[in-house]
DNA sequence: ACAAGTATGCACCTTTTGGTAAGTACCCAA
DNA sequence: TTGGGTACTTACCAAAAGGTGCATACTTGT
């Protein structure tokens, strides 16, 4: 998957019709992409919208579980800010040992779906994932270059 | 948006009816999700091919003025990393002044693709994220805690 | 000779992000 | 009394990420 650098001349692409285009109008963002990316900003914050999509309500204890390699610390945090952004609903039981459950708000659930098409996207092309991931690993590590 | 390697987990919990199930048979990866998330991961990369497969090839300045707030040295940077990944096409004309364009590989552009859902989420719920933000500016800035 | 333009490089820096380790509260079981 | 379990809290830290400021190459225009 190395990109070639050598310079044949291509016509240039059409935009696709069903690409939206980036509307300007929103205040402080570059677009409607850009207004959703700082909303789920946060390395588990789109993963934690979509297993809760998948499961619904779901035990603290479930959600940590499912979503490998996050701390307790991050992911109480990252659950705070989606619950205060109102993407999250948090469920206290009131019980000892403590019993709480997490699921989505409307607004999340709306946010969910369009997480959809990603993961579509990233199992149908996992060849091409792998094999970027394997590129990207003769990468020196010092400076993240790729080798092009 | 950004994730890190994590291992294959357990079979998920039963699909919702659009909610696609995150398949744990990626190698190194929570989901689908987890690995297109992983591909795009980079502040700039999701806006990069949004524009690109909005205006077909584009010269590295037009880019750099749609793109705004982004700085060379990163920009460049981050479209280095995208074509060693396979999803963007450079073209060097090898003229003076340099004129250089970018374009979407037909990857990029279907990775592209799955992102409309997300600048379309972001245009049509402007006011709910705009109180988010707005929300967000209360919490304490050196603790980046919301006040719930 | 100098300036402008475009696309890029690079040393150094600041900020952000996620993590570690230890701790907390409180009921119940041993 | 001690330990277990769950869902957190907190101080401190290291790494990652993005940015700043200055530089480069080379043709053309003034």
């Amino acid at each position: 998957m190395s990109s070639d650098r050598s310079d044949p001349i291509s016509p240039p692409a059409q935009a696709q019709a069903d690409v939206q285009s980036c509307t300007p109008t929103l205040p402080g963002f570059t677009c409607g992409l850009d207004a959703t990316l700082r909303v789920v900003a946060g390395k588990w914050k789109p993963l934690i919208l979509y297993f809760l999509a998948q499961d619904g309500a779901t035990r603290y204890g479930e959600l940590r579980r499912a979503i490998r390699d996050v701390s307790d610390k991050v992911l109480i945090q990252q659950l705070k800010e989606l619950e205060a952004d109102g993407l999250v609903k948090r469920t206290d039981y009131k019980e000892v040992p403590p019993r709480v459950d997490y699921n989505l708000t409307p607004l999340g659930q709306s946010l969910a779906q369009a997480l959809v098409p990603l993961c579509t996207w990233g199992t149908e092309h996992m060849a091409e994932v792998s094999q970027v991931f394997a590129e990207r690993a003769t990468w020196t590590r010092r400076e993240r270059q790729p080798t092009v």
